[in-house]
DNA sequence: CGTATCATTGATGGGGCTCAACACGCGTGG
DNA sequence: CCACGCGTGTTGAGCCCCATCAATGATACG
């Protein structure tokens, strides 16, 4: 029993990516962590920015630019089980080696910090705690949403809710950049980049979606959506 | 690319749900918020512990039994994210409201504590703090490890490792109990039930695992599996 | 024995993977 | 300037795995 509707199906998530208030207010509490001028590093497109394994010493938050977050199986396929943008923190889901790899999409910008000290921090800051806690309760949400689109949802649904979602975190009305190639699209999402290709295709077909250029796209209203 | 291995991949996670060391000595200290004598609620088999969208005042520990957790979407359909079994809990992943539904498989047995008490008593004892960011952090970890399942194995695969995984959780050597029905496992690894009744005839016809009724199994070991 | 629930097995069709060809932009170097 | 390669995206043809629909067993309980 698939999804028929393509704009399908929101679980019971308040809405997309709106965070809830409390994490309105929690969320400075664990930026301060982080120092607003200090120690930037650069990442050039499709370098790593940390590997699977390796010593979890340093935590980041991202100044600018995409992440692809993913795990390799032995036969070498790929899994992002997430892109993190400007504003997400990276580390906090590890504590001795990272269990994923991450990796740039774009040129990214990070900010860092030494886990060691920002454990300390943690350790001291009860607020801070709940803040973490709340984060990490998103991301649990957030997977399980995800499971449910891979587990239930036809391709094209998969790529329109993958597209709005985008659209809805990067909040501005109008052209939204489309910062991933389809390959990662297609691994985000568990499909084959073909299969994504003939997503769009189709999108663009029945007026779902707008395109300029291949890393440009623009959602249309449901009304339209549904009248296709 | 699918896994060719029927007995594929572990990602990197160190063992099948073996606890880190940390974890190991952690955990205690969140039984500890539980009254071993008091308190314990019993709930018959399809029976609901708690639903979505309810106020989550109120957090559980599993004295025994299998709970499912699980999500609908608007049409009904249901998606389990996970079954959690005896020395389990159920809560932490909330504030004020449950964002999935809880129902027993079986008959299940619950140490439960109100929420209040329970926050107040993490927000003073900070290797409590600890102790459940590493459970979360596992439960990221699995979610993403279970993503990966639902994007990539084929049916048979998915069905061996979800066995093999349920009868590591367990322990015990010899036949594993299984307590949920075909259904329940089809929500779980994202197939139908029938599909999940053909792996089912399928492992035993290759002797991947023996079957005494049809709710106790066991693993048969790689090497016969090889040979297969 | 009749009924209900659950599991198994078969037949059929479709959605997406695979293999393959082609289009397009962009760089380099003749 | 055009040729050529290369990376990326699109589109087509064919096939296979799994969802679907349906029938038959198996077991428990009245």
């Amino acid at each position: 029993m698939h999804c028929h509707a393509t704009h399908s199906t929101t679980l019971t998530e308040p809405k997309t990516g709106r965070p809830a208030p409390s994490e309105t207010d929690l969320e400075p509490r664990i930026a301060k962590l982080f120092d607003p001028r200090q120690p930037v590093r650069h990442v050039l497109p499709d370098h790593s920015i940390l590997l699977q394994g390796e010593p979890a010493d340093t935590l980041y938050q991202i100044v600018s630019g995409t992440v692809r977050c993913c795990t390799f199986s032995e036969d070498g396929v790929r899994q992002i089980f997430r892109f993190a943008g400007a504003g997400d923190y990276l580390g906090f889901a590890d504590f001795e080696t990272w269990h994923f790899t991450a990796e740039a999409v774009d040129h990214v910008i990070l900010r860092a910090v030494p886990r060691p000290r920002a454990e300390a921090a943690i350790a001291q800051n009860p607020s801070l705690q709940v803040a973490l806690r709340a984060m990490m309760v998103r991301g649990l949400a957030a997977r399980e949403r995800h499971m449910f689109m891979l587990a239930y949802m036809p391709a094209e649904d998969r790529l329109y809710r993958f597209l709005t979602d985008l659209a809805a975190r990067r909040g501005a009305s109008g052209f939204t950049v489309l910062p991933m190639k389809r390959r990662d699209i297609a691994d985000h999402i568990g499909l084959t980049f073909e299969t994504v290709s003939r997503g769009f295709s189709s999108l663009k077909r029945k007026r779902a979606i707008e395109m300029r250029g291949n890393d440009r796209f623009r959602i249309h209203s449901d009304d339209l959506l549904l009248a296709a």
